[in-house]
RNA sequence: GUCCCCAUCGUCUAGAGGCCUAGGACAUUACCCUUUCACGGUAAGUACCGGGGUUCGAAUCCCCGUGGGGACGCCA
């Protein structure tokens, strides 16, 4: 039997971590065996679900190269379906109607909790044999509820968590079906996974709970059990819950902070999966070495400094080629023309090393593109001085003499002007790095030099001069 | 309240009874390298929640406690 995976989300929001992760897992754990991904749109909510939560989610999904292998699937496409599985379930005696308004059942709840039990349905609806049910109210649209077993236990064999036990005595009678007949979450993933064929359930574990009324219903229908997998879930750094009040992000604003995709999804992974002591992961080794055996069942915080170092070791080692496309995304994004300047790679290949993000790069890049905006100030203060602008301007006659304009060239030029003025290298290259950058912080000199061009640098070394002069 | 889950450095984790005087990574602190910022290198400190068992031997198994989290909807 070939696995199927499958990520559920809700429409109610965008992709968060959290989703991400369990959705990295299901995607892993399905190619990992030659097996197919599925993404379902769980709408049946349609108080709260939106188009525009939809399209986040793809988006999220799309950046970050989870690829479901079907076609998009919407459970509010699928009530037809789930009607007929209810109508079925009432024929063969394993789901019932049930009278109770909402006012009934809050007030048998409230009863409860004073009495320091656990809140369930008493079954005053449930046929039992030898019991007189009342009539039916008039004028009430009954709701449909599973008739789940009474005794006995359902033993869930987590893969992440172990071996689990529910005593049925603890689950009360859900309702599979509202009285406008819309049916419920719990009873369409069950229709939706069986019928789709999904092996392996994994999803967040605040649906463990869950999962002995599934399988009770899956049971009463016939169906055979899928595995079932609950990771657990991923905490803020001061250990509470990732809400929208604190600090959760949807994973596109992971991008827009500079993050690349493979960078998260490696993080990601690593967030309570291992494998030894291996850091670093491409998405074929995720693929190969991923299992539930290693996945942890305790809850993760997220640490935003590790995340950083994640993307910075990629952005270090990836081909500049497939960095090229997210950089030109982020130059753009903070008003800057890639094409009116050097290639992206080679400017990848010169500053990856020190930028953690995207959005650093592009920052540290942006004098290659665009003209200078201001010097720093306290730069400007420490090198563009007298002495600095005699440099400037006796260099740019050594530089404009130059017949190539190459890495060795330019690096000959700069170390021979310093050493022929008997000063270091650093009381030369800093005022043309400020001259020319704007500010103290660029690639090697030479390399500056060279990714900057040669009509550039002369024009900045002016322009430089011409600064400290009329500050004197 | 009831049920369920979880528990190793500040954080992510290795660890499936002896290999553990507990390893790696992030972060931190020193030092080295260095034309800036960085990269890199070296070193340091910091952890098995508590208590009982089981065992020749427990971070690892069992029980209790404590702490954290989740679930108890005609939400998903």
């Amino acid at each position: 039997m070939s696995v199927v995976t499958r990520f559920a989300p809700s429409p109610t929001g965008f992709l968060h971590i959290g989703g991400a992760r369990t959705a990295l897992f299901s995607y892993l754990y399905a190619k990992r065996h030659g097996g197919k991904f599925l993404l379902r749109i769980e709408d049946t909510d349609r108080e709260r679900s939106t188009q525009a939560a939809v399209d986040a989610i793809f988006e999220g999904m799309t950046w970050l190269g989870l690829k479901s292998d079907f076609d998009e699937i919407y459970q509010t496409q699928r009530f037809d379906r789930y009607k007929a599985v209810v109508q079925q379930m009432l024929d063969a005696g394993t789901a019932y109607y049930c009278y109770a308004s909402k006012e009934e059942l809050d007030a048998m709840r409230a009863e409860q909790m004073a009495r320091k039990e656990k809140p369930r349905y008493d079954g005053r609806w449930r046929p039992e044999a030898g019991k007189t049910l009342p009539p039916p109210p008039t004028g009430v649209q009954p709701v449909v509820r599973f008739r789940n077993p009474a005794e006995g236990q359902v033993v869930l064999k987590d893969l992440i968590k172990g071996e689990i036990v529910f005593d049925n005595k603890e689950l009360d009678d859900l309702v599979i079906a509202r009285g406008d007949g819309v049916p419920t979450y719990n009873f369409c993933v069950v229709v939706d996974d069986w019928d789709m064929g999904v092996t392996h359930v994994i999803r967040g574990d605040d649906h463990v709970n869950n999962t002995p009324r599934q399988i009770n219903i899956l049971k009463a229908l016939g169906a055979t059990l899928p595995e079932y997998a609950h990771v657990s879930m991923i905490l803020g750094a001061d250990g509470a819950k990732l809400s929208k009040r604190h600090g959760a992000l949807g994973v596109m604003e992971y991008r827009a902070m500079g993050f690349m995709p493979e960078a998260m999804l490696n993080y990601l992974v690593r967030l309570g999966w291992s494998h030894g002591d291996q850091e670093m992961f491409t998405r074929q080794e995720m693929i190969e070495k991923f299992d539930f055996d290693h996945v942890s069942p305790s809850p993760a915080r997220f640490d935003m400094e590790k995340a950083w170092w994640v993307n910075h070791q990629y952005l270090k080692i990836t081909d500049p080629a497939i960095i090229a496309p997210e950089f030109d995304w982020h130059l753009r994004r903070i008003g800057v023309d890639p094409a009116n300047g050097p290639d992206l790679s080679p400017v990848i290949e010169q500053q990856r090393e020190r930028c953690r993000s995207l959005v650093e790069m592009a920052e540290k890049s942006k004098f290659l593109f665009a003209e200078l905006d201001g010097y720093s100030d306290k730069d400007a203060a420490k090198h563009l001085t007298a002495d600095g602008a005699t440099v400037f301007e006796e260099l740019a006659v050594a530089l404009e003499a130059l017949p190539e304009w190459t890495a060795p060239a330019l690096h000959a030029a700069v170390n021979g002007f310093a050493e022929g003025k008997g000063l270091a290298l650093g009381k030369v290259a800093q005022p043309i790095r400020v001259a020319v950058v704007g500010m103290a912080i660029s690639p090697p000199i030479d390399q500056t030099l060279l990714l900057l061009g040669r009509d550039r640098t002369l024009a900045r070394l002016k322009a430089a001069v011409a600064y400290v002069r009329s500050k004197s």
